[in-house]
DNA sequence: ATAAAAAACTAATAAGTGTTAGTTTTGATA
DNA sequence: TATCAAAACTAACACTTATTAGTTTTTTAT
């Protein structure tokens, strides 16, 4: 009898979720089933139930947990009192770095939110909007301060957020391009520009 | 009886393949039944078959539409003697106008072409990569000629075509973003940095 | 070794899927 | 007005879906 194998780091819950982020990414939420889940974990779908609710609670926990972890990574950047382009440096490495160590879960927090069942998509939309709303603040005190060029600052935020999944794409040219140089060109880039 | 109605610049199919686009960006690809789109047309699913081969055949149609009529853009990029930064600012300025006139369309040629079943699947990545060199090379004669900054070429290519994606999520925000502020701020930020 | 709890299994349900076959209606042309 | 093709319809097919019920196996604790 197959089983559900859990690591000391991982219940059999987060093993199921952690697989299904796989799943989720590379095929899309609605084309996954759960008997393929089951079958790429070495179970039959039925025994999944015993350890998750639905299909759709799996979504929620991969999506929230990636974006609680951005809100309290905020939350951390906000409470220092650096100059506006250390913070901003500070949020664009963190969302890096979660791309490449959790790439499968964040993908799918950025691409898969929109199947979730209310009530939770509309928690995450506004949970994402303030998210926003504080980058913009950010960037507003940055101009207030004379740090940053007067660019408006939402489509700045939208710009940022959109440029570092670069990385998304990056996965996929991962012999041609080291994760160091990466991060180093995406910052430089999006603070000092292309032109020389 | 209900019908679908062709106008004078759109055929049957196309009018189908607009509705399609609109659904298939708005709950995926997965998602999306055929009689849900039916629904949407104002005809019976079965009605559709008289007008389409088949629900992937939709999908092909959007996404190779939208990928020839940036391989033609491109093509009469590389035509011109401009500069790289001109060059560079004419392509972002495509994209940017391509996502804004043809929302539906671009955006499920970046986010659904993962559903293109085989052989589609294939020619579309080939398309795609085909794609991204060609704009690699635009980058390192800039670099060559001493117009741009030595970053990594690949990884400008890669940050730039995915900061010009955040006009998918200007769509949220319009009533407190100007369109024609959207583009200038899009280019200046990506060609001349955020540090003042 | 025994009892209880956890977690696997098989089988079934009801609903939904893309698509086809066969039939009827529609609209244009002769 | 009669004819014929285009395009709509109804009904059905064969399959897949998420999930549940009921049962058996495995693990844990005494």
């Amino acid at each position: 009898m197959a089983k559900i194998i859990a690591t000391k780091n991982s219940s059999k819950k987060e093993v199921i979720a952690k697989k299904a982020a796989a799943l989720f990414r590379n095929k899309s939420f609605a084309a996954t089933s759960m008997r393929e889940l089951a079958e790429n974990i070495g179970v039959e779908a039925s025994s999944l139930y015993n350890h998750i609710g639905s299909k759709n609670e799996l979504l929620q926990t991969i999506c929230f947990k990636v974006a609680n972890d951005f809100t309290i990574h905020l939350n951390e950047v906000e409470k220092n009192t650096n100059s506006s382009i250390i913070k901003l440096e500070e949020l664009i490495r963190f969302h890096i770095n979660m791309m490449l160590s959790h790439s499968d879960e964040v993908f799918v927090a950025n691409h898969e939110w929109k199947q979730l069942s209310e009530p939770f998509l509309s928690n995450f939309m506004n949970q994402r909007k303030s998210y926003e709303n504080r980058w913009v603040e950010i960037i507003k005190d940055g101009i207030r301060k004379k740090e940053l060029k007067n660019l408006n600052p939402h489509i700045t935020v939208l710009t940022i957020l959109s440029a570092v999944r670069s990385v998304e794409f990056w996965q996929r040219h991962k012999k041609s391009i080291e994760s160091n140089d990466l991060e180093s060109n995406i910052i430089d880039h999006l603070l000092n520009g292309l032109i020389k």
